[in-house]
DNA sequence: CAGGAAGTGATAGTCTCTATCATATGAGAG
DNA sequence: CTCTCATATGATAGAGACTATCACTTCCTG
């Protein structure tokens, strides 16, 4: 799966992710359209596949014991990439950048984004940390918001000031919305 | 193009979104199937048309001259929503009902969720309402998301509480996130 | 009335994705 | 070693979304 993954990487990044076949993907590969389909279920999840950590839902409720519900998410968050960071930056890099210049797949992401914010929302909920569903719902949303808005502007400066610096600053403004001026950056 | 959306929504809703073809739409509206390609350019616009209302950016950036950010985006969307909430209720609700039940549908709304979050963080730039980029994005992220999070809350409950309401609890819990406890609803 | 712009329908074709079937590969039971 | 079963793969056929092209109509303008 990591070799077709890669061989599509390399096609789309070649030609455009239009202009490369499924077929295209499976001959630079070594396997069959319809191995393909199975693995992957469709074009977009070629690229969107691996995206996230299923143990990361499993840490922010363990962290809602002690913390409030932002940093309980933020620390999570920060901890899941440290962990990821040295191994595979620069695929994910390199997906994030695909990700950002084809509509097709800034769709299919951010259906995923609504299925992470859905249950998150519904970890907040369950640890009674946010007890009420629309205040849970919103406050997930707006963390799965800062967390793409995060990626996005790491990806936009090639991934050269540290993602977790970004984060954490993006959480920052979260906790204080109403306050427009911080120090410099 | 009214007819041809009007057509599909009754055939989604009788027979779901994948059962119903483009030809079954475009019979159904008596027009061809490329025509319908043409207004709509792809199956799941038919259901999106119209989601969005193009002066509202410019409501945000004339309130942001007297108000801070949350509550100038607060206030225009409320504005916007009484004024089309009368005319259009009952669509916007059979929409959303069929947005949240396909996956499809839903991926593609978060794509222009995407798109309107870029756009509104650009209106709170350009007017030095928040000057720094990852500032002004983060904050759209968080209206937009609590936004879709209260549409959602919605149509869950058939519509029964105005959405207005509902658009305020949700700014208010964006307003003071760290606060997990507030009145009893 | 002539000519041009814009919208429509018809047709053909590409590509994504699904379903089905046959085949191969490998693990365990006798 | 052989039989059996489970799983993965490949090949094929097919539906349906979407695009491109062409011819035709309509309507607007000079």
């Amino acid at each position: 799966m990591r070799r077709v993954q890669a061989a599509a990487l390399d096609l789309f990044e070649a030609r455009g992710y239009d202009a490369v076949t499924i077929e295209d993907i499976a001959r630079a590969a070594e396997v069959s359209a319809p191995t393909v389909y199975r693995n992957f279920g469709s074009k977009e999840r070629i690229v969107l596949w691996d995206e996230y950590d299923p143990s990361l839902l499993d840490d922010v409720a363990a962290r809602l014991a002690t913390a409030p519900p932002l940093a309980a998410v933020r620390d999570a968050l920060e901890a899941a990439l440290d962990r990821i960071y040295a191994d595979d930056r620069d695929r994910i890099l390199r997906r994030t950048r695909l990700l950002m210049r084809h509509p097709a797949l800034r769709a299919a992401s951010a259906g995923d984004q609504t299925g992470f914010r859905d249950a998150l929302a519904a970890v907040l909920r369950g640890r009674r940390a946010v007890p009420d569903e629309l205040d849970a719902a919103v406050l997930a949303a707006a963390v799965v918001g800062a967390l793409a808005v995060a990626v996005e502007h790491w990806e936009r400066q090639d991934g050269k000031v540290a993602l977790g610096t970004i984060l954490r600053r993006a959480f920052a403004r979260l906790e204080a919305p109403a306050a427009p001026r911080r120090r410099g950056r």
